[in-house]
DNA sequence: GTTGTTGTTAATAGAGCTATTAAATACAAA
DNA sequence: TTTGTATTTAATAGCTCTATTAACAACAAC
């Protein structure tokens, strides 16, 4: 039972089934439940959102923007070497995740579910990374030819940063239960997977 | 609609049942729709199962065995390098990803909603790997004072590779959508992301 | 105070789902 | 052929969910 925090009902809805669709996944939670929770009546939700399909994805395009638009922002690092850069933008992206442990999951599971979904995540995913991995890929081979980097695509790189750390984040909810982690030990797995991705990569890109 | 293979209805409802709780997860998965794609009536589904949690324990257990047993079961590479073991352990991971590229998603899914199979879960999970890792990481530890190999713990080495591997099959069905494959293509892009991760891997282990 | 708008509720229609039951059918054994 | 058991079906109880509706409350504007 959320404290109505008496501002904003809408505001309150939208949090709380921000809060189970994450946790729970589009099926699994019912507009009754949310209601349940904000302490309002349930027709309420639909009042606001007129369907359940609505109210998702105005949560689903929101945190599928905020997601995306921070993976691949970024901020400026003319300073640095490119080893730097890549450990600045495997470390930003597993912050994000950090931030966000639930999208991935929420993204892969309903997105199924949402085949019209695909053409606003098709359009966001064709810019975005383009411009940024042009312009990473153009670091990378001038690294690639300047003999400090072995030969890799960035396209490979990329998967394999972004799957190295999304996979921490997909496999915790079970790491969890199977060997109960209190929030310390948690927190040190996570760091050490961290800089351990990092390292991880780094060390293979050399020539 | 499937054909009645007209041996064993039990057989069957288990047979649609594993595609449909595969496909869709269990909450989005009916009896009634398992009954239909079968063929035969609903209340069949019930009496050779009971409970739709039943028939789903079923599956799922079966499935997971199966699936860990593959993934631990390591066939004799005695003459083998520890590279070439390492490979071969890559590529065999990868492949039973390949024949089973929902049982991840499955289980990340669904072990959520069953407390109770985190138990069945924790003592595979226990046992097997124990041993493997072992056996492995003997090997590892001669490898790393013989200089052969960088510095890196076998829970870090194993969570890598597994990550690397159990990535491409859990992003595959967006990525299909996205920017859509045909087959060939599809099988390209999965043969070349196996012999990258071995690369990747094998190139980061170097001292 | 009346009126109009917005927010909120109770009640409920309508649909789908799980599980059960009782009856029908198939079929092997006696 | 009869009997008993296993398989299959139709029907339905009971539940939960979504969405709508009509009524009610709050409150600002006039």
């Amino acid at each position: 039972m959320e404290i109505k925090s008496d501002q904003n009902m809408e505001q309150d809805i939208l949090g709380v089934a921000e809060r189970l669709f994450l946790e729970k996944g589009f099926v699994r939670t019912s507009t009754t439940e949310i209601a349940k929770e904000v302490g309002c009546n349930q027709a309420l939700v639909h009042y606001y959102f007129r369907t359940k399909e609505n109210l998702f994805n105005t949560i689903f395009e929101l945190k599928f923007k905020m997601f995306f638009k921070g993976l691949f922002e970024m901020k400026n690092m003319g300073e640095l070497s490119f080893q730097d850069k890549l450990k600045f933008i495997i470390e930003s992206h597993f912050e994000i995740l950090r931030k966000n442990p639930k999208i991935p999951s929420l993204i892969i599971n309903e997105l199924s579910r949402q085949p019209e979904e695909i053409d606003i995540l098709r359009e966001k995913l064709y810019r975005l990374p383009e411009q940024l991995f042009a312009e990473l890929n153009e670091e990378l081979q001038v690294e690639i030819i300047k003999g400090n980097i072995r030969n890799i695509s960035i396209m490979d790189l990329v998967f394999s940063i972004f799957s190295l750390n999304m996979s921490m984040f997909i496999m915790m909810p079970i790491l969890e239960k199977l060997l109960p982690l209190n929030e310390t030990q948690k927190e040190l797995m996570i760091q050490h997977r961290k800089s351990e991705n990092v390292d991880f990569v780094l060390k293979s890109l050399r020539p």
